[in-house]
DNA sequence: CGAATTGTGTTGACGCCGTCAACTTCGGTG
DNA sequence: CACCGAAGTTGACGGCGTCAACACAATTCG
């Protein structure tokens, strides 16, 4: 069950692996060694979108691409590094498809944008965003990498909500923009399952309703976010 | 693979799984008859608790109970057909949290007394929150029963966004309550999950922010739900 | 040049799992 | 009493992850 991450020989820790062994002689084998590496990958985004994610198997893998069932192995000590891998790329793509959103100068206009963006990835691409937000991930301690850009996404969430914030005239309430920002995630996060989250595939809404659901909540949330705060009636009601 | 629901013997629906056989002289085993059965959802939730749903094997709940790795079979056709019985129980619960919270007799009140009574669920029963909306369920078309309870609860939230719309003084924009329902149902969903995604734990935010998140949540998205909604801006800067 | 090493792939085995099939046991019914 | 059906048992099959040992190339070093 590799309980002990320090001794993994594979894959980004390769050069971790041995640090007493001989280093500065990398061979230089360009494509060769990493042919099955990609293979395995490509393979299993298929498995996976086929027959989900729990059915993905280092076997079928090998299977698919025609060596035995422990090639893969040699490139991923186990199922879940092949996963995390596949995982780790899903929140390269989706980061850079925010990155590359058109950007705007008004940051109402940009977080719009940023919006778009986030629901336009999760439309076109419902595997990558269900692997990466819907289904039990590899633990995160042990795949440190997989994570890498998964934070820097939600660092172009928070830098859209710090420029929103900045460019308000009235900076008398200075709202720590990670939580603005980590709202505005929860909203377009439970925008996007929505619309795959098995859960709630049965309650049976109209179409039209979840078409006009983006731009709907959109405006919703930017007149919660323009909106002035009056503390006494934000925390009204608490209890605890 | 049980494709014919209407066979399904389960749980309390056992009085209604033969309408037509012996009905009236019942044998009075009142608790032998559910012994296996009742025990077996109570190791289901323990292993699921103890190693994750992936964990979950009809083997592992029958090695604890001390049976045969067949008996659990004799209940449940399948694997998921317990699942489906555990996760249908926990939207069981959930919904019957929501419709205890105190009811209040302003709308936006009730509606924060249903977003604490949501978030306050998935805080308090993380496993059964996270086994209804964050991991993947059996099939529904194979589970009917499963999804029933959670319908139940869509529609106490829809209600209570129905009074909100009722009682606002001006119904110049009837807003599908619908959407607004699915709209904070995507947030308090959102919400709920940043605590518990896995991707979303790795983004090391301080304490202050997240416990702060949930009434700063709801505040927002009061704001949000209160403003008229000019539909100029509403649909400003969109794109297809 | 030959030996050692390392990377890559293969085969075989183990125990886990879900599932099917056949068997036993036993309480209740006709 | 013979019968039946539900509950439970045992045994087997194939698939899976994983470990161990082996085969074979290329590379590196003495």
């Amino acid at each position: 069950m590799w309980l002990e991450p320090r001794l993994v020989p594979g894959g980004n820790l390769a050069s971790l692996a041995k640090p007493f062994a001989t280093r500065p002689r990398m061979p230089r084998k360009p494509e060769p060694p990493r042919d099955l590496r990609e293979a395995c990958i490509a393979e299993a985004l298929a498995v996976i979108e086929r027959d989900g994610v729990e059915a993905l198997s280092l076997r079928e893998v090998a299977r698919r691409l025609g060596v035995s069932h422990q090639a893969p192995y040699k490139h991923y000590p186990s199922r879940d590094h092949l996963l995390a891998e596949v995982v780790r790329r899903a929140f390269a793509a989706f980061a850079a498809h925010l990155d590359a959103r058109p950007r705007a100068k008004d940051p109402f206009e940009d977080l719009h944008a940023m919006g778009r963006a986030y629901l336009d990835y999760a439309l076109r691409h419902p595997l990558q965003y269900r692997l990466m937000f819907g289904t039990p991930l590899p633990d995160a301690e042990a795949h440190p990498d997989m994570m890498l850009d998964g934070r820097h996404a939600f660092g172009l969430l928070k830098s859209a909500i710090a420029a929103l914030d900045e460019a308000r005239p009235e900076p008398a309430r200075p709202a720590d923009p990670r939580q603005d920002a980590l709202l505005v995630w929860s909203m377009l996060h439970g925008l996007a399952s929505i619309g795959q989250c098995s859960a709630l595939q049965t309650l049976r809404l109209p179409r039209a309703v979840m078409t006009a659901m983006h731009a709907h909540a959109m405006a919703r949330m930017e007149e919660g976010l323009r909106a002035a705060l009056p503390a006494a009636r934000a925390t009204r009601g608490r209890r605890t």
